[in-house]
DNA sequence: ATAGGGTTAG
């Protein structure tokens, strides 16, 4: 327990029984300060209320000091002190004071000095009045005086709420929230109720000092004390609420406020946003447009960041225009948002216009535009602004390199990295969590796990992030045993998992193959507390299916359901996958009903209407493929690739150039794997010179360097065209070893060219290699498949079988599921396939029954 | 009374 907590507790029976004024009628109305114990008042007639006349005069001055005052034209009320000097006219303490209050309004700490020396020098009777001890106790806390203001209010004789009121909240200024909250406890205990300009100051210490509990015991005292229609203390309950990440609270407190401001809303807004909640933030700016709030650049720039993390594009957009029309100024805190929106969806551009319009830059200004252009891919831009930085002596801090190593880690730029891994120990920043954490993140995407152990190990402190970042490394890459072993260790160093944890370990079993331990590891997260979120089920949807479970994935897909979870676009496209896995156009076209239905092809999640084209052309229907293809709004390169290696499949090399020439028109780059598809494309087409002109321009012309399965596709079409000695030169010329697969297919090409021989030689060389490598069934059986000799290609699996070997997950197949694919395209005119299955109630996605496909 | 930039999972 908090220390203050036991401060608290004393106090706290004492407000058991409501203080009396909640039970007078001024209680309910707050009435505004001054009016309320005004002792300016109290002085004045009680010393120099002789006649009438000097009286009025004495008013008519007054009345102009407050008023210059107020304008906050301090040299004025000045001149009119020395006219009133110079003219004899006596001058009381409620001058002084008045002129104090002009300096607390003004934050002018030298003037305010002179009026304090004036009243020294006018002796006792001016120097220990009450009225304007308080008021200098007050000047001095606002004006940045805190050294004064402390030892004028220790001085003092009798304290009121003013004066006690101007401690604490000086001290919550100062960040000093433990005095404050002392202060407001002392203050109790001297006798004085709080009013309701120090609850807010008190909520704001307890919020720092993260009191749940004394905050609330604040605000039961606060409705007692009838504050509750009170929006200073209402509206501070909201914030205090929001920054404890208690939004419920927050918005009860919101709900009833009989009234509100801009204060109130921007408090609920800043709450939602610094609670990750930027859907409901995006909902309370909504609120306040149509109540027709006129928002501040607090608004703006919280909107902007919900914006930014949501990847809302218009809305953050639309709230630069909001910006714009009110008339707000670009001053840094909103300039960052902006920068920080803009750079976040992308629009470099129009971060530099507001970057070339901003007045006054920072740190955090420079920084985001660094980081914004390391996200771009414009490194020459960001170590440019580098440079510019340092002539400004402006460094990088533990924030901006983090989110630099963050951008490294998505563009796969080790060399940057490496220079902020450099930076980050030059600057002794690695000690920063989110930094070390970067790092090792960086070092994992730019495929150099062994860096990212080495920058875990030599981590000062480790938490929940760090670990759950080398987990997710080492699951990324397949290295399950590794990363089950950390997920356990974590557990022995006392940190508890949380469900991105689990996750991770789920994803590394998936991608090692590891289907049943996946499961099994499912079933102990289900035991242990966690629950499974949208992501679990997406990993263990899309895991199945990759590993050839379809019909598992789907039914996952199922329960998922049932368990309330609706499915997002990741869960689409996994069991999407599923139905490409077992080859069911059935269910396939019932997944592409239910996405129709959902209104997910037009998400801006380009995966779904992919993984459809990938599917029916791997389902063997080539027409519908196309006809998803052609009716996507939004055509980007894994659109193409899916298209392209769909047309491969059924050895539509014609089409898939066609499609590629289109792709080059619309200026869209191809990658490799586009050439993977063009190349097995033409290798089942048996198109030469075009197959071998592809490969040239892979290379030449886009400067793409080849992997094995290219090499693959042209040995095939060599081999097939009976040129075995080119194919068996260019497979000794790869930058790297065969392998079983590449080895296969020219043992094939072999067999198509009756060199007995060769083919002979080659398989023993594969058997003898590797007699208990299934690799080599797979090769053989995928060869038989590929020559239509069914018979065989089946007997060695059945071979393959009874010596107990299972079939890696890595490879499939191959052939042999590309003629399934095939076969099944003829056989399914089925009319139950335009069937669209799910249930009209519960809206669940409903299978059909079991539909298996035996080998041919 | 409210205010800007950062790290992990599909």
């Amino acid at each position: 327990m908090h220390p203050l907590q036991h401060h608290f507790r004393s106090w706290l029976p004492s407000l058991s029984t409501p203080p009396s004024t909640a039970l007078s009628p001024h209680a309910r109305t707050i009435p505004a300060r001054k009016s309320s114990h005004s002792p300016a008042t109290h002085v004045l007639g009680l010393h120099y209320g002789s006649t009438g006349a000097a009286q009025s005069l004495r008013k008519s001055f007054l009345h102009r000091m407050s008023f210059l005052c107020k304008d906050g034209l301090l040299g004025e009320a000045f001149s009119l002190l020395y006219e009133m000097e110079s003219e004899g006219v006596p001058v009381g303490p409620e001058f002084y004071g008045e002129l104090l209050q002009g300096c607390i309004y003004e934050r002018a700490l030298p003037p305010g000095r002179q009026i304090h020396a004036r009243v020294v020098k006018r002796g006792d009777f001016f120097h220990k009045n009450d009225y304007l001890e308080t008021k200098l106790v007050v000047f001095y806390a606002k004006c940045d005086g805190p050294a004064a203001a402390s030892r004028l209010f220790v001085r003092q004789r009798r304290r009121n709420v003013f004066s006690w009121a101007a401690m604490i909240g000086l001290h919550c200024r100062e960040g000093f929230s433990e005095d404050a909250l002392v202060g407001f406890c002392d203050m109790m205990c001297d006798g004085f109720l709080p009013d309701n300009f120090v609850i807010p100051n008190a909520l704001k210490a307890c919020s720092a000092v993260r009191l749940l509990g004394c905050g609330r015991e604040i605000h039961g005292f606060a409705l007692k004390m009838g504050f509750g229609c009170c929006v200073f203390v209402q509206s501070s309950l909201v914030d205090f609420y929001g920054k404890l990440g208690s939004m419920e609270a927050a918005r009860k407190v919101f709900i009833q406020m009989p009234e509100k401001n801009v204060v109130t809303w921007n408090s609920m807004l800043v709450g939602y946003t610094q609670n990750g909640l930027d859907a409901e933030a995006m909902k309370i700016f909504h609120d306040m447009r149509v109540e027709n709030v006129e928002p501040t650049r607090v608004t703006i720039a919280s909107v902007l960041s919900a914006s930014a993390n949501l990847q809302a594009l218009h809305e953050g957009r639309q709230s630069h225009a909001v910006a714009v029309l009110c008339g707000l100024e670009l001053d840094n805190i909103l300039s960052s948002s902006l920068i920080n929106f803009y750079c976040k969806v992308g629009w470099t551009e129009d971060a530099e216009l507001v970057f070339g319009r901003t007045l006054e830059t920072d740190m955090v200004i420079w920084n985001l535009l660094v980081s914004g252009y390391v996200r771009d891919g414009q490194i020459d831009k960001a170590f440019h602004m580098y440079h510019k930085m340092r002539e400004e002596n402006l460094r990088f801090d533990s924030v901006t390199l983090a989110s630099i190593l963050s951008a490294c880690a998505d563009t796969e730029n080790l060399k940057l990295g490496k220079e902020g891994h450099g930076y980050s120990i030059r600057n002794s920043l690695q000690t920063d969590l989110a930094v070390a954490s970067s790092t090792v993140d960086m070092y994992a995407k730019c495929g150099r796990i062994e860096l990212a152990r080495l920058a875990f190990d030599t981590a000062v402190n480790r938490d929940l992030i760090l670990w759950n970042t080398l987990i997710s490394a080492y699951a990324q890459c397949g290295l399950s045993g590794e990363a089950t072993r950390l997920f356990y260790h974590m557990q022995l160093e006392g940190v508890t998992p949380d469900i991105i944890s689990w996750n991770s370990v789920l994803l590394g079993l998936m991608r090692s193959g590891q289907v049943d331990e996946a499961y099994d590891m499912f079933s102990q997260l289900q035991s242990s507390g966690e629950q499974p979120n949208l992501v679990t089920w997406t990993t263990l949807i899309s895991g199945f299916a990759q590993n050839g479970h379809g019909q598992e994935a789907i039914e996952v897909f199922v329960l998922m359901q049932e368990r309330g979870l609706r499915p997002n676009a990741a869960s689409i496209v996994g069991v999407t996958m599923a139905c490409t896995d077992i080859a069911s156009l059935l269910y396939g076209k019932a997944i592409h009903g239910y996405i129709m239905r959902q209104g997910l092809l037009s998400s801006p999640q380009p995966q779904v209407v992919t993984s459809l084209v990938d599917m029916y052309a791997k389902c063997g229907n080539v027409y519908l493929s196309r006809k998803t293809f052609d009716l996507s709004p939004r055509k980007e390169l894994p659109l193409y690739n899916a298209l392209i290696s769909g047309y491969a499949v059924h050895g539509l090399a014609e089409e898939a150039l066609a499609l590629f020439m289109h792709m080059h028109e619309q200026g869209i780059k191809p990658d490799a794997i586009t050439f993977t598809g063009l190349l097995s494309a033409c290798s089942h087409a048996g198109l030469v010179d075009e197959g071998l002109e592809v490969f040239t321009k892979m290379v030449s012309e886009h400067n793409l360097c080849p992997c094995m399965e290219h090499y693959g596709c042209v040995t095939t079409i060599l081999a097939r065209q009976g040129n075995i000695e080119e194919a068996i030169k260019l497979i000794s010329e790869m930058p790297f070893k065969p392998d079983t697969k590449i080895l296969g297919s020219l043992l094939a090409a072999c067999k198509e060219n009756h060199l007995i021989e060769l083919s002979k030689y080659l398989s023993r060389y594969l058997f003898e290699r590797e007699p208990e490598n299934q690799v080599n069934y797979v090769t053989l059986s995928n060869t038989y498949a590929a020559d239509g000799k069914w018979n065989e290609a089946s007997k060695t699996r059945g071979t393959m079988k009874e010596k107990g070997l299972q079939k890696d997950p890595g490879c499939s197949w191959i052939h042999l599921g590309t003629d399934l694919h095939t076969f099944v395209a003829t056989d399914m005119s089925h009319p139950q396939t335009d069937l669209i299955y799910e249930d009209q109630e519960t809206g669940l996605l409903a299978m059909p029954g079991g539909h298996d496909f035996d080998d041919p």
